[in-house]
DNA sequence: TGGTAAACACACCGGTCGGTATACTCGCAA
DNA sequence: TTGCGAGTATACCGACCGGTGTGTTTACCA
């Protein structure tokens, strides 16, 4: 283990079909919603068919789980690599949280793949809420870990609040129409960190 | 005028079946999710027929458009009443805010409304996310009165901070799983007003 | 009394949904 | 050489989608 900010497992392989139903998917779904596109489509955009489709994921609710876990993949490495090209006190480390988010919704305009899939599929599937929920425990677990590194000790109550703030940030930078979500989640955080 | 922190518009006359039909979808696209809900249904649970969905409302559109705006208004309505109720200092009155989601929310355990209908309709429905962005400048105008009230004057920055907080114990509370979130941002809110 | 808005029942439209079945081709490894 | 996993092609299934059309019944109101 060459960090100890990471830890996030790496993705199975794939064959080349399921790699491009998967790249198809993550496109199609994040940018249309996961309910209004049909398992057709992604196999259309793909170039492949159904079948393979169903051979290899077995269900569009397996190609949801794996759009998501490879989504969250995908995130988690982001903020990372920001995250650990900071080298300062805590609160700089926190904050370079929203600036991976910054950057991030420069390319996903559309808000939080993870909170749209929550919305949509909370009352139809189990295991995609999972995933959802388990993303969100890494954020908070990661705002501990910077935490602890700063040497800032936190029961879990500093940590959960920055994660809280993190949401917010999406939710009023994406919904909520507000340019200004992004630096006043900074300015919180700031505050929150140095407060204590 | 009675009071100065509603400012809600209230709600159009309706027929008895457009009442029923309605109060269906809002039960019905709340709990399954607008793309999953078919207007056939909704006319089924309202015990009346597609024909009368459509003379009354126009399109499946103007259904969630409809339904988005009295879900607007009930909410609304749901958290003046919660801050009307306390007259202390504006830290109590922004935290009443959180109250009224909290007995909000015993109700609504699927989350935000309006988020899960930005996520479904962000790329489809020009007329449903202008409803969900008004909701959001809603929020963020009453947290603003509540403070120039409490005598604290502010640009628009904590007002901004408050709502980003409130949007992020909802995220957090729901798919986030936590169920500290409630505490937590109340923590957070009262640490930014009374620090300034 | 006649007109009108509201709600009703019901049949119908083209299209798409998630999912399955059959059959064929290719490359690779035992 | 044989078998197998991967992929392709295509046809099919019942159910449902949003939306329209025709015609009938009810109730209120000028």
């Amino acid at each position: 283990m060459t960090t100890t900010i990471s830890g996030t497992a790496d993705e199975p392989t794939l064959t080349p079909a399921a790699r491009r139903i998967l790249d198809a998917a993550t496109d199609l779904f994040y940018s249309r919603g996961i309910n209004s596109v049909g398992v057709e489509l992604v196999a259309e955009q793909a170039g492949t068919t159904k079948k393979t489709i169903y051979d290899r994921f077995g269900s569009k609710e397996g190609l949801v789980v794996a759009y998501l876990e490879a989504r969250a993949r995908r995130w988690q490495a982001h903020v990372t690599d920001h995250v650990e090209q900071v080298d300062g006190p805590a609160s700089d480390r926190v904050v370079a949280v929203i600036d991976a988010l910054e950057s991030w919704l420069e390319m996903a305009d559309r808000g939080c793949g993870f909170v749209a899939a929550y919305a949509e599929l909370s009352t139809s599937s189990e295991r995609a809420t999972a995933v959802v929920r388990a993303e969100k425990e890494w954020m908070r677990g990661l705002f501990g870990r910077l935490l602890a590194q700063g040497g800032i000790e936190d029961d879990g109550l500093l940590a959960r609040q920055l994660a809280l703030v993190q949401e917010g940030a999406v939710v009023e930078s994406t919904a909520g129409g507000s340019s200004y979500a992004l630096d006043d989640a900074r300015a919180v955080m700031r505050a929150l960190v140095e407060g204590r």
